[in-house]
DNA sequence: CTTGACCCCGCCCTTGGGGGAAGCCGTGGG
DNA sequence: CCCACGGCTTCCCCCAAGGGCGGGGTCAAG
């Protein structure tokens, strides 16, 4: 019952292999309470014993090191505040993964996605319209496919928050996908938002026509949304029209919902005939 | 509209990494469609873009590259039921997060493990025990901490079976753990299961005196059970007692309880008083 | 004094890629 | 015809959180 352990009593004593600690002591995670100098042996104390298994039961949390050491590192009142905060986020991403599970196993047992071909993008009807042309504030943004939702959000945020004194919001908030989706760079993607004063826009768009289709309700969330995608430019194609630019969504206004909707248009050239 | 894309083209059209798409044609989960002998240079056909995009879901739900090769190599119609063994497993581990995290921050609230010291050590009431001798049945295994419920389940079982017609289970099943609960050396554990006929027996334990202690119902998972082995040990430094070998659990039958419950002993040496 | 157990550090391995270098390929322009 | 530029290839190094192994220093008991 010395006032001292090695790192293998140490080890045995918190059931943490002695590799583990090694790593902790020099993440700063669990510093020995001394060190010899000249032979770099770790001396762990007994009251190190409690620290050791905080850190044991918040790595079966699958709590990250660094989060680990700020939790330890606080105040004893403030830990469990941080592991509650660390618990919900785990909820979140478990519930998010669970759904898309099961609209994955759904769509695979009703047939689409499976190879069954373009059922998924036959599903969608194709349309033509014009729009007139419209003056923008844009943001251009280049990012991964998992930030993207977020990268929107924010970006729409500001440039909404810009246009109230360029003449307001003064129509649908779109997202052009510059390359991401079939086409040749790779991919910034541009946050629009139509403001009413023309003189203080940042890009005015020419009046056009696009091919259109509005996003089913399962497919909002990416991947899904490939497939209207797809549906547009394969339309396209098979009309032999030319695409004047990248594809976009283009943001529906929803009251009763939660979920957004969005059309999915690509621009075709040639003035409205 | 060619038939076939390049790799380039292939990753902006399923919103893969040029790097990610290599990796899974290494790994055998997403190989092209043809590959140049010469330059190297990989060819997708527009059929792979629904496989990649049933990879990236599948990724989504961190599903190991392993599995998502299993899933995307089977017929359609079985995927389904393995996303959903998937999606059931990951619920299974999600919900034993949770609870440790909700039984850890009520823990940390109640002053428990802050650093209060003894105070879950000091909870534990020791008493000191005669235990006859006994014939046992006994498997000895090395193992990791998580592995642990898995290893003393699975050999309690074989035991039990063996002793049937060895006399017989005729007492309380045990857990000794040589060297990981403080002592010296690197941890097997030894499952043992007593018998009626001494003469097959594995060995037998002769008579002995034990601290022990009841493990409190909230400490029976590791790690809280650690303060238990803690306890015994220092009541037995305290009393001037000499362990005669290694701590063990003592498991107690329930019947009106689902989890179960054990004692913690150790064994002190000389002869019964 | 020796021996065996313990401790140190460093290297390579894992999963799912990201980043970048160096070198081939292919196409378009002058 | 040659060059430039972009795309493609492979190769190497990097992350978390350690596990496993090996060489060499340390410690305590016989």
């Amino acid at each position: 019952m010395s006032g001292h352990l090695t790192i293998g009593e140490f080890a045995t004593a918190t059931w943490l292999s002695t590799k583990a600690l090694r790593l902790y002591d020099e993440k700063g995670l669990l510093t020995p309470d001394a060190t010899d100098p000249h032979t770099g042996y770790r001396r762990y104390s007994r009251a190190q014993v409690e620290t050791a298994r905080l850190i044991t039961l918040l790595r079966r949390l699958d709590m990250p090191l660094d989060q680990v050491r700020e939790v330890v590192g606080r105040d004893p009142g403030e830990r469990a505040a941080l592991i509650a905060r660390h618990r919900e986020r785990e909820a979140e991403q478990h519930a998010r993964r669970q759904s898309l599970a099961r609209y994955l196993e759904g769509a695979l047992d009703a047939g689409s996605l499976t190879g069954q071909g373009q059922s998924a993008v036959a599903a969608y009807e194709v349309s033509l319209r014009e729009v007139p042309a419209v003056a923008l504030l844009t943001a251009t943004r280049h990012t991964a496919a998992k930030d993207l939702p977020d990268v929107i959000r924010e970006q729409a945020a500001r440039l909404v928050a810009l246009a109230e004194d360029r003449g307001g919001v003064a129509g649908r908030l779109s997202v052009i996908y510059h390359g991401q989706v079939g086409w040749e760079s790779d991919g910034p993607v541009e946050v629009c938002v139509p403001i009413g004063d023309p003189e203080r826009a940042h890009r005015i768009e020419p009046a056009h026509r696009e091919l259109f289709t509005r996003v089913r309700r399962e497919d909002v969330q990416f991947p899904g949304i490939l497939a209207a995608f797809d549906a547009v430019q394969l339309r396209a194609a098979h009309l032999g029209l030319t695409p004047a630019g990248p594809p976009r969504e283009v943001y529906v206004p929803v009251a009763d919902e939660e979920v957004p909707r969005c059309d999915v248009a690509l621009p075709l050239s040639g003035p409205v005939t």
